[in-house]
DNA sequence: GTACATTTCAAACAAGCGTTTGAAATGGAG
DNA sequence: CTCCATTTCAAACGCTTGTTTGAAATGTAC
């Protein structure tokens, strides 16, 4: 069997089991269970379990990463602000994109990013901040463009608040796939998941930051 | 040294470990050392970790659970329809005064719900409905009141990508703040997250629902 | 076909985990 | 002080984890 056979074969053994059980509760002996192959083929290939985490990452991160960084470019390029519905619909094709590298790419590679974020705190956060770091500046660029009325700490934090959306949705996208289908018969793929998210998280960054909170105070007391 | 004393800084030691690590990424090793007490005397005080688990949680939501079930029955009692941001402003004093049970008891408990949705998927979901189903129940039945063009699938949407929002922002709290605090000058303590929370979910979850996705069909063309 | 480098394989390693055990210590009640 | 139940303690158990090892198998070039 050929370096590139093994290889793949362990990456697509690996990516399904973490995105459905998470990294830290995915041994190397089910990975190679399931891509049957030896046990020790992964240290061999990869050189340890966390280089495997990251390559398996990087296999989707290296196709949407350099897309999303033209279509941002394109976007600051233009003369007048970009509103911030368009800039968050800037994500929707590249990745849905990632059905064509590999059949349920979307919906592997979103809950891998959950994982990613959720299970072992702060690694991807910084893999990914340093090696995309201009992408995701582009990005901040045009929220901050799109909604003038916000300072540099709010939408800080509304973009964490946004990802905290994204990743919690997806990692547990499964469990709200079959709640919904059960409750509500509706259908669930992902990117109809996506195209309910895309109003929430524009309504929500650029909420007006006074009027809800003078209405809490008042309820408060 | 008396049952409770042990129980108690068992729980204490516990509660720490697992706010800032994570349930699977904290040993019992490391609870009872910080606790200053025997290996075993997790197993047999509480039976078994994931018993111990549940009664950390335990702690925080007999005292926030009643609190919030009383109030939302008054605003369910009342004659019109509450707003929005007024039924979300109800988890702000119940959720400060855990700051009374004791020193940082709100961003310990938010941490924890954070970590046990994300680190052990389900188990805590299925916990908490099944001992404080009506107190979500009545929530849930608010905010339907107080967004009527929506229908009952998108609310369930909506929450749970609000919920991905809370639990996110609070298990990777610390992260956060101290991002804040080096690239913004900003004071970040929990209450303060809590006021920047309640008007981007208020908009996010009142968000319309047709709008932002024709412009983002329009984008992606 | 021999020689060499690459890849596979079964086996073992050291470390960590939650849990159990049985004896020692401790605490009140009679 | 004695008795008995409760609580502590050191030690070990059985299991899983990621990683390493050295020999066997495979592939490749001469």
């Amino acid at each position: 069997m050929s370096r590139e056979q093994t290889q793949q074969k362990i990456l697509d053994a690996a990516e399904s089991l973490f995105a459905e059980s998470g990294f830290n509760d995915t041994s190397l002996r089910q990975i190679t269970s399931n891509a049957e192959v030896n046990l020790a083929a992964v240290n061999y290939h990869f050189g340890s379990k966390k280089a495997l985490i990251q390559a398996v990452l990087q296999r989707y991160l290296q196709v949407v990463m350099p897309r999303l960084e033209l279509q941002f470019e394109l976007l600051l390029a233009r003369q007048k602000a970009t509103r911030l519905p368009e800039v968050l619909a800037v994500f929707v094709q590249p990745l849905l994109d990632l059905e064509q590298v590999k059949p349920k790419g979307t919906t592997l590679f979103l809950q891998l990013l959950g994982r990613g974020y959720t299970d072992v705190q702060g690694h991807l956060r910084k893999f990914i901040s340093h090696h995309y770091g201009s992408v995701l500046n582009k990005f901040v660029l045009l929220v901050q463009q799109s909604c003038p009325a916000l300072d540099a700490a709010e939408i800080f934090w509304r973009l964490h608040f946004s990802l905290g959306t994204v990743v919690f949705t997806m990692a547990s996208s499964e469990a709200l796939f079959d709640i919904a289908a059960a409750d509500y018969q509706q259908e669930s793929d992902i990117e109809s998941v996506i195209r309910r998210l895309l109003p929430y998280l524009a309504a929500g960054i650029a909420a007006p930051v006074n009027h809800p909170f003078d209405s809490m105070a008042q309820a408060t007391l």
